[in-house]
DNA sequence: CAGGTAATGCAAAAGCTTCTCATCATATCG
DNA sequence: CGATATGATGAGAAGCTTTTGCATTACCTG
């Protein structure tokens, strides 16, 4: 991901735009806020107002170039999209995430839309439960 | 629902509670925010502070009365609970909401969450979609 | 119905996100 | 390559939803 593909998305291939791609690209974790996004710019002596953050995000997610979900909590995460969709498995304890895709339930979705005479044109399942990794805070063998 | 349900939920029987659960029951539409009770309690010339109705429905939460929902568009919406689990679709374009059980989604989400590694508490299954109902703006046919 | 405790109302504050607007960077074209 | 027009940025103010602090009031018990 570079200006060129920015470019192809209709937007100004600016620094700002520039350094939050790569940080996205970069983060440890794939799942980040807008604050996350700012922190990061900081650390990395990168001078990108918060504002200007939140509206890239908006820009990009506009573009298709990332997703925005709600989890529970108030603070919108982003990820970039890789073209393929997927749901998501938060832990309560520790907040780590895993990426899942189920067919079944997919299709399924498509059925209930159905049944109830909408035409879907998206979703989101969020899975909420606890860990069992070692590094969870909660987890107890 | 009256004075005797907040009792056994361990919640003093005031007036404020009384009244807001009379809202959630005889409310037009079943999925409410919280601005949503407030003023339906204006409306019926009752005296009640914002504060008040937030902390009252985070209570009747707590307490297992009421479910919290976050569908996109940032105000969390409440619902009276009435024992048994549902999920929605949302109308992208009149906010008209259906309830549904799919037993097979419920069923795979406990496979995928063991297959993960989780135990599970909890999840939030929202479709999106347009509705086809006369009344809804964007419906032509 | 008096006393102790918990709940309320108001206002202030918090948390997240968007907006305004003067300034600045980028793309384009000569 | 430099001037210009256009669009983007940064800083702060503002918006919206939700929470909190605190003095006052209502409920429950006896
Ligand atoms: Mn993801
Ligand atoms: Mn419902
Ligand atoms: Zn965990
Ligand atoms: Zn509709």
């Amino acid at each position: 991901m570079d200006r060129h593909d920015l470019k192809k998305a209709g937007l100004k291939a600016t620094l700002p735009r520039i350094r939050i791609l790569n940080i996205l690209e970069q983060s440890e974790k794939r799942h980040v806020s807008a604050e996350d996004v700012y922190r990061a710019l900081l650390d990395a002596g990168e001078e990108v107002g918060l504002a200007t953050v939140y509206r890239v995000l908006t820009q990009f997610e506009t573009a298709g170039l990332v997703e925005r979900h709600n989890f529970e909590g108030g603070q919108a995460v982003f990820e970039l999209y890789e073209g393929k969709h997927h749901d998501h498995i938060v832990c309560n304890q520790c907040g780590y995430i895993e990426e899942f895709v189920d067919q079944t339930i997919e299709k399924h979705q498509h059925t209930v839309a159905k049944k109830a005479g909408f035409d879907i044109t998206d979703h989101s399942l969020i899975i909420y439960g606890d860990c069992t990794r070692a590094k969870c805070p909660h987890y107890e063998g």
